[in-house]
DNA sequence: AATTAGGGCAACCGCGTTCTT
DNA sequence: TAAGAACGCGGTTGCCCTAAT
Protein backbone atom coordinates (compact mmCIF):
# COMPACT_ATOMS: atom_id res chain seq x y z
CA UNK A 1 0.00 0.00 0.00
CA UNK A 2 1.13 3.35 -0.69
CA UNK A 3 3.80 4.32 -2.11
CA UNK A 4 4.19 3.57 -5.81
CA UNK A 5 8.06 4.05 -7.12
CA UNK A 6 7.86 7.11 -9.11
CA UNK A 7 10.82 7.07 -10.92
CA UNK A 8 10.85 4.07 -12.39
CA UNK A 9 8.26 3.60 -15.27
CA UNK A 10 9.42 6.51 -17.70
CA UNK A 11 13.00 7.65 -18.69
CA UNK A 12 13.14 10.05 -15.97
CA UNK A 13 16.34 12.09 -15.39
CA UNK A 14 18.26 11.85 -11.88
CA UNK A 15 21.11 12.85 -9.92
CA UNK A 16 22.75 16.19 -9.90
CA UNK A 17 20.17 19.41 -11.01
CA UNK A 18 20.98 21.62 -13.43
CA UNK A 19 20.91 25.39 -13.53
CA UNK A 20 18.02 25.12 -16.19
CA UNK A 21 16.12 22.58 -14.64
CA UNK A 22 16.26 24.39 -11.22
CA UNK A 23 15.33 27.73 -12.87
CA UNK A 24 12.37 25.88 -13.90
CA UNK A 25 11.21 24.53 -11.13
CA UNK A 26 11.50 27.97 -9.03
CA UNK A 27 9.65 29.71 -11.75
CA UNK A 28 6.96 27.46 -11.82
CA UNK A 29 6.73 27.05 -8.24
CA UNK A 30 6.21 31.17 -7.85
CA UNK A 31 3.82 31.13 -10.13
CA UNK A 32 1.61 28.14 -9.24
CA UNK A 33 2.59 27.11 -6.22
CA UNK A 34 3.93 23.35 -6.10
CA UNK A 35 0.47 21.60 -5.23
CA UNK A 36 0.56 18.26 -6.13
CA UNK A 37 4.37 17.04 -6.34
CA UNK A 38 3.12 14.12 -8.64
CA UNK A 39 2.01 15.93 -11.30
CA UNK A 40 4.09 18.99 -10.87
CA UNK A 41 7.20 17.77 -12.88
CA UNK A 42 4.97 17.61 -15.81
CA UNK A 43 3.53 21.01 -15.59
CA UNK A 44 6.87 22.60 -15.22
CA UNK A 45 8.64 20.79 -17.93
CA UNK A 46 10.90 18.79 -15.88
CA UNK A 47 12.31 15.31 -16.80
CA UNK A 48 12.35 14.13 -12.84
CA UNK A 49 10.07 12.43 -11.05
CA UNK A 50 7.62 14.65 -8.13
CA UNK A 51 9.80 13.15 -5.07
CA UNK A 52 12.81 14.84 -6.42
CA UNK A 53 11.51 18.39 -7.17
CA UNK A 54 9.84 18.21 -3.61
CA UNK A 55 13.32 17.22 -2.32
CA UNK A 56 15.36 19.72 -4.62
CA UNK A 57 12.92 22.80 -3.95
CA UNK A 58 12.74 22.10 0.40
CA UNK A 59 16.71 21.44 0.90
CA UNK A 60 17.51 23.91 -1.62
CA UNK A 61 15.72 25.87 -3.62
CA UNK A 62 12.99 27.52 -1.02
CA UNK A 63 13.45 31.01 -0.84
CA UNK A 64 13.32 31.18 2.63
CA UNK A 65 16.62 28.00 3.47
CA UNK A 66 20.14 30.05 5.50
CA UNK A 67 22.73 28.37 4.25
CA UNK A 68 26.41 28.04 5.04
CA UNK A 69 28.07 27.38 8.70
CA UNK A 70 26.05 26.39 11.66
CA UNK A 71 26.22 29.19 14.43
CA UNK A 72 27.27 28.02 17.42
CA UNK A 73 23.95 28.27 19.09
CA UNK A 74 22.40 26.68 16.39
CA UNK A 75 24.96 23.48 17.36
CA UNK A 76 23.51 23.64 20.60
CA UNK A 77 20.34 23.53 19.92
CA UNK A 78 20.80 20.92 17.55
CA UNK A 79 22.64 18.73 20.53
CA UNK A 80 20.23 19.32 22.93
CA UNK A 81 17.32 18.64 20.87
CA UNK A 82 18.77 15.31 19.40
CA UNK A 83 19.32 14.57 23.01
CA UNK A 84 15.39 14.49 23.35
CA UNK A 85 14.26 13.88 20.70
CA UNK A 86 16.57 11.48 18.86
CA UNK A 87 17.50 11.08 15.14
CA UNK A 88 13.93 12.44 14.31
CA UNK A 89 15.55 15.84 12.31
CA UNK A 90 12.47 17.01 11.02
CA UNK A 91 11.26 17.72 14.91
CA UNK A 92 14.63 19.29 15.57
CA UNK A 93 14.49 21.10 12.27
CA UNK A 94 11.15 22.52 13.20
CA UNK A 95 13.23 24.22 16.26
CA UNK A 96 15.78 25.93 14.34
CA UNK A 97 14.27 28.46 11.97
CA UNK A 98 15.42 28.44 7.93
CA UNK A 99 17.47 25.21 7.87
CA UNK A 100 16.71 22.24 6.77
CA UNK A 101 16.14 18.85 7.88
CA UNK A 102 18.58 16.93 5.47
CA UNK A 103 21.14 19.89 6.12
CA UNK A 104 21.04 19.17 9.58
CA UNK A 105 21.18 15.54 9.51
CA UNK A 106 24.66 16.13 7.56
CA UNK A 107 25.87 18.39 9.80
CA UNK A 108 25.20 16.16 12.64
CA UNK A 109 26.73 13.72 10.93
CA UNK A 110 29.60 15.28 9.53
CA UNK A 111 30.75 17.79 12.49
CA UNK A 112 29.08 17.60 15.55
CA UNK A 113 28.50 13.64 16.23
CA UNK A 114 32.62 13.48 15.37
CA UNK A 115 33.73 16.14 18.23
CA UNK A 116 31.48 14.72 20.85
CA UNK A 117 33.11 11.17 20.08
CA UNK A 118 36.33 13.19 20.45
CA UNK A 119 35.00 14.67 23.74
CA UNK A 120 34.40 11.23 25.04
CA UNK A 121 30.71 11.97 24.88
CA UNK A 122 28.69 8.89 23.11
CA UNK A 123 26.48 10.93 20.40
CA UNK A 124 23.67 8.74 20.94
CA UNK A 125 23.20 8.69 24.32
CA UNK A 126 24.79 11.97 25.17
CA UNK A 127 26.44 10.51 28.39
CA UNK A 128 30.44 10.88 28.56
CA UNK A 129 31.82 7.34 27.49
CA UNK A 130 33.16 7.18 31.44
CA UNK A 131 29.66 6.99 32.47
CA UNK A 132 29.90 3.19 31.76
CA UNK A 133 32.70 2.37 33.71
CA UNK A 134 31.23 4.09 36.75
CA UNK A 135 29.91 1.48 39.24
CA UNK A 136 26.05 0.78 38.80
CA UNK A 137 25.79 2.32 42.25
CA UNK A 138 26.66 5.25 41.02
CA UNK A 139 24.42 5.34 37.85
CA UNK A 140 21.74 6.37 40.33
CA UNK A 141 19.65 9.54 41.06
CA UNK A 142 21.67 12.48 38.45
CA UNK A 143 21.61 10.30 35.66
CA UNK A 144 18.15 8.93 36.08
CA UNK A 145 16.60 12.42 36.99
CA UNK A 146 18.54 13.51 33.85
CA UNK A 147 17.20 10.83 31.46
CA UNK A 148 13.48 11.79 33.54
CA UNK A 149 13.83 15.33 32.25
CA UNK A 150 14.95 14.16 29.01
CA UNK A 151 11.83 11.73 28.55
CA UNK A 152 9.77 14.19 29.83
CA UNK A 153 11.07 17.02 27.52
CA UNK A 154 10.93 14.57 24.66
CA UNK A 155 7.35 14.10 25.60
CA UNK A 156 6.43 17.50 26.23
CA UNK A 157 8.29 18.92 22.42
CA UNK A 158 5.88 15.92 20.83
CA UNK A 159 3.01 17.09 22.32
CA UNK A 160 4.01 20.58 21.17
CA UNK A 161 4.35 19.25 17.55
CA UNK A 162 0.92 17.71 17.79
CA UNK A 163 -0.50 20.57 19.12
CA UNK A 164 0.74 22.65 16.14
CA UNK A 165 -0.61 20.00 13.78
CA UNK A 166 -3.82 20.07 15.43
CA UNK A 167 -4.22 23.83 15.51
CA UNK A 168 -3.25 23.60 11.65
CA UNK A 169 -5.79 21.48 11.24
CA UNK A 170 -9.02 23.69 12.87
CA UNK A 171 -7.66 26.25 10.33
CA UNK A 172 -10.75 28.03 8.68
CA UNK A 173 -9.21 27.71 5.33
CA UNK A 174 -9.73 23.62 4.80
CA UNK A 175 -8.96 23.69 1.29
CA UNK A 176 -5.01 22.99 1.54
CA UNK A 177 -2.35 21.14 3.06
CA UNK A 178 -1.88 20.86 6.98
CA UNK A 179 1.29 19.59 6.67
CA UNK A 180 2.40 22.88 4.73
CA UNK A 181 1.03 25.53 7.86
CA UNK A 182 2.68 23.40 10.26
CA UNK A 183 6.06 24.13 8.37
CA UNK A 184 5.58 27.44 7.66
CA UNK A 185 4.61 27.64 11.47
CA UNK A 186 7.07 25.54 12.52
CA UNK A 187 10.14 27.98 10.87
CA UNK A 188 9.04 31.21 11.52
CA UNK A 189 11.78 33.45 12.74
CA UNK A 190 13.19 32.75 16.32
CA UNK A 191 11.97 35.88 17.52
CA UNK A 192 8.26 34.88 16.05
CA UNK A 193 8.46 31.56 18.27
CA UNK A 194 5.86 31.06 21.18
CA UNK A 195 7.10 31.84 24.58
CA UNK A 196 6.81 28.69 25.52
CA UNK A 197 9.92 27.37 23.28
CA UNK A 198 12.03 29.11 25.78
CA UNK A 199 12.00 25.73 27.74
CA UNK A 200 14.88 24.95 25.47
CA UNK A 201 17.02 27.57 26.47
CA UNK A 202 16.36 26.33 30.66
CA UNK A 203 17.46 22.56 28.78
CA UNK A 204 20.32 24.34 27.89
CA UNK A 205 21.27 25.25 30.90
CA UNK A 206 20.73 21.93 32.66
CA UNK A 207 22.88 20.27 30.15
CA UNK A 208 25.49 23.12 29.55
CA UNK A 209 25.76 23.06 33.49
CA UNK A 210 26.73 20.15 33.45
CA UNK A 211 30.04 21.33 32.20
CA UNK A 212 31.66 23.41 35.02
CA UNK A 213 34.74 24.85 32.92
CA UNK A 214 38.05 25.23 34.42
CA UNK A 215 38.46 28.82 36.39
CA UNK A 216 40.40 30.82 33.81
CA UNK A 217 38.74 33.65 34.34
CA UNK A 218 35.95 32.54 32.38
CA UNK A 219 33.05 32.87 34.96
CA UNK A 220 32.38 36.18 35.70
CA UNK A 221 29.12 37.05 36.48
CA UNK A 222 27.95 38.11 39.52
CA UNK A 223 27.11 34.63 41.74
CA UNK A 224 23.94 34.39 43.54
CA UNK A 225 21.63 31.61 45.86
CA UNK A 226 19.26 29.53 43.93
CA UNK A 227 17.35 26.86 46.10
CA UNK A 228 14.49 24.41 45.30
CA UNK A 229 13.29 21.67 48.05
CA UNK A 230 11.06 19.18 47.67
CA UNK A 231 10.00 15.88 49.21
CA UNK A 232 13.72 16.05 51.20
CA UNK A 233 15.65 16.79 47.52
CA UNK A 234 17.27 19.92 47.10
CA UNK A 235 18.66 21.61 44.43
CA UNK A 236 20.86 24.46 45.12
CA UNK A 237 22.77 26.67 42.97
CA UNK A 238 25.32 28.00 44.67
CA UNK A 239 27.63 29.78 42.26
CA UNK A 240 27.61 30.15 38.83
CA UNK A 241 30.72 26.94 38.73
CA UNK A 242 28.91 25.17 41.57
CA UNK A 243 25.36 23.62 41.56
CA UNK A 244 23.95 21.09 44.27
CA UNK A 245 21.76 18.29 43.85
CA UNK A 246 20.59 16.78 46.57
CA UNK A 247 23.51 17.82 48.08
CA UNK A 248 26.00 16.54 46.02
CA UNK A 249 27.75 19.23 44.93
CA UNK A 250 28.83 19.62 40.79
CA UNK A 251 31.66 22.38 40.60
CA UNK A 252 34.72 23.10 38.75
CA UNK A 253 38.28 22.24 39.39
CA UNK A 254 41.34 24.22 37.71
CA UNK A 255 42.26 21.87 35.92
CA UNK A 256 41.35 20.43 32.27
CA UNK A 257 39.36 17.59 33.61
CA UNK A 258 36.37 18.44 35.55
CA UNK A 259 34.66 16.25 38.11
CA UNK A 260 31.34 15.90 40.00
CA UNK A 261 32.58 15.58 43.68
CA UNK A 262 30.88 12.56 45.38
CA UNK A 263 29.45 13.78 49.04
CA UNK A 264 26.86 11.57 48.55
CA UNK A 265 26.49 7.63 48.61
CA UNK A 266 24.10 7.23 45.59
CA UNK A 267 25.69 9.84 43.77
CA UNK A 268 27.82 9.63 40.78
CA UNK A 269 31.53 10.44 39.77
CA UNK A 270 31.36 11.67 35.74
CA UNK A 271 34.95 13.24 34.40
CA UNK A 272 34.00 15.94 31.51
CA UNK A 273 36.63 17.18 29.06
CA UNK A 274 36.90 20.79 29.10
CA UNK A 275 39.80 21.19 26.12
CA UNK A 276 37.34 21.85 23.76
CA UNK A 277 37.13 25.44 23.48
CA UNK A 278 33.77 24.84 21.14
CA UNK A 279 31.92 23.59 24.32
CA UNK A 280 33.65 26.01 26.56
CA UNK A 281 32.07 28.92 24.52
CA UNK A 282 29.09 27.26 24.52
CA UNK A 283 29.06 27.29 27.92
CA UNK A 284 29.46 30.70 28.38
CA UNK A 285 27.41 31.91 25.74
CA UNK A 286 24.58 29.96 26.96
CA UNK A 287 24.10 29.65 30.71
CA UNK A 288 23.43 31.65 33.52
CA UNK A 289 21.99 29.62 36.11
CA UNK A 290 19.35 31.85 37.69
CA UNK A 291 18.17 32.41 34.27
CA UNK A 292 18.08 28.48 33.34
CA UNK A 293 15.87 28.18 36.69
CA UNK A 294 13.46 31.19 35.83
CA UNK A 295 13.16 29.91 32.22
CA UNK A 296 12.58 26.88 33.48
CA UNK A 297 9.41 27.50 35.51
CA UNK A 298 8.72 30.24 32.76
CA UNK A 299 8.36 27.49 30.07
CA UNK A 300 6.38 25.26 32.20
CA UNK A 301 4.38 27.85 33.11
CA UNK A 302 3.41 28.47 30.01
CA UNK A 303 3.12 25.47 28.88
CA UNK A 304 0.99 23.95 31.22
CA UNK A 305 -2.14 24.56 29.32
CA UNK A 306 -0.55 22.57 26.29
CA UNK A 307 0.86 19.69 28.42
CA UNK A 308 -1.97 19.00 30.08
CA UNK A 309 -4.48 19.24 26.93
CA UNK A 310 -1.83 17.20 24.87
CA UNK A 311 -1.00 14.48 28.02
CA UNK A 312 -4.95 13.81 28.29
CA UNK A 313 -4.96 15.79 31.90
CA UNK A 314 -7.43 17.06 32.70
CA UNK A 315 -7.22 20.67 34.36
CA UNK A 316 -9.85 22.66 35.14
CA UNK A 317 -10.16 26.06 33.35
CA UNK A 318 -10.13 29.18 35.77
CA UNK A 319 -11.43 32.30 35.09
CA UNK A 320 -9.47 34.06 37.69
CA UNK A 321 -6.02 34.63 37.59
CA UNK A 322 -4.93 34.09 40.81
CA UNK A 323 -6.24 30.71 40.52
CA UNK A 324 -4.68 30.42 37.81
CA UNK A 325 -1.22 31.23 39.01
CA UNK A 326 -1.85 28.51 42.20
CA UNK A 327 -2.88 26.20 39.51
CA UNK A 328 0.70 26.81 37.58
CA UNK A 329 2.21 27.15 40.47
CA UNK A 330 0.61 23.38 41.50
CA UNK A 331 1.98 22.27 37.88
CA UNK A 332 5.64 23.37 38.36
CA UNK A 333 5.27 21.92 42.10
CA UNK A 334 4.24 18.26 40.43
CA UNK A 335 7.00 18.45 37.71
CA UNK A 336 8.96 19.12 40.66
CA UNK A 337 8.29 16.10 42.63
CA UNK A 338 8.34 13.88 39.54
CA UNK A 339 11.90 15.49 39.13
CA UNK A 340 12.83 14.42 42.54
CA UNK A 341 11.13 11.10 42.37
CA UNK A 342 12.38 9.75 39.39
CA UNK A 343 12.02 5.84 39.63
CA UNK A 344 15.41 3.93 38.60
CA UNK A 345 13.92 2.34 35.79
CA UNK A 346 10.91 2.74 33.42
CA UNK A 347 8.94 5.36 31.34
CA UNK A 348 7.50 8.67 32.76
CA UNK A 349 3.98 7.91 33.11
CA UNK A 350 2.11 10.45 30.91
C1' DA B 1 52.37 15.60 -10.82
C1' DA B 2 49.69 11.60 -9.89
C1' DT B 3 47.25 8.89 -6.77
C1' DT B 4 44.69 7.94 -2.71
C1' DA B 5 41.91 8.86 1.36
C1' DG B 6 38.70 11.37 3.70
C1' DG B 7 35.25 15.00 4.31
C1' DG B 8 31.12 17.27 2.97
C1' DC B 9 26.83 17.39 1.02
C1' DA B 10 23.10 16.73 -2.47
C1' DA B 11 20.23 13.34 -3.87
C1' DC B 12 18.11 8.79 -3.77
C1' DC B 13 15.64 4.84 -1.62
C1' DG B 14 12.37 2.57 0.98
C1' DC B 15 9.08 2.62 4.47
C1' DG B 16 5.52 4.59 7.52
C1' DT B 17 1.89 7.96 7.79
C1' DT B 18 -1.68 10.80 6.06
C1' DC B 19 -4.94 12.07 2.69
C1' DT B 20 -8.40 11.20 -0.81
C1' DT B 21 -11.82 8.76 -3.11
C1' DT C 1 -14.33 1.83 5.99
C1' DA C 2 -10.96 0.21 2.90
C1' DA C 3 -7.70 0.78 -0.68
C1' DG C 4 -4.76 3.37 -3.34
C1' DA C 5 -2.22 7.67 -3.95
C1' DA C 6 0.61 11.10 -2.21
C1' DC C 7 3.53 12.87 1.11
C1' DG C 8 7.17 13.08 4.54
C1' DC C 9 10.92 11.20 7.01
C1' DG C 10 15.27 8.95 8.18
C1' DG C 11 18.98 6.19 6.46
C1' DT C 12 22.18 5.61 2.91
C1' DT C 13 24.74 6.33 -1.29
C1' DG C 14 27.64 8.39 -4.47
C1' DC C 15 29.85 12.31 -6.38
C1' DC C 16 32.92 16.18 -5.95
C1' DC C 17 36.52 18.57 -3.76
C1' DT C 18 40.62 18.96 -1.01
C1' DA C 19 44.47 17.45 1.65
C1' DA C 20 47.91 14.11 2.33
C1' DT C 21 51.26 10.99 0.53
Amino acid sequence: MGQSPCCEKEELKRGPWMAEEDRKLIAYIQKHGHGSWRTLPEKAGLQRCGKSCRLRWINYLRPDIKRGKFTLQEEQTIIQLHALLGNRWSSIATHLPRRTDNEIKNHWNTHIKKRLIKMGIDPMTHKPKMDALSSPAGHGKNTADLSHIAQWESARLEAEARLVAREAKQLPNPTKKPAQLLINKAVAPTDARPKCLDVLKAWQGVVTGMFAFASHGVLESPTSTLNFSNGGRNVQFLTDSAISVNDTKWFDKPNQMQEFEEITDDSINIMYSTENAWFEESFKSGSNVENIMEGLSEAIACNDGIINSLMDVEVPINGNGGENIVEKRNYWDSLHSLFNSSPAAGSPEF
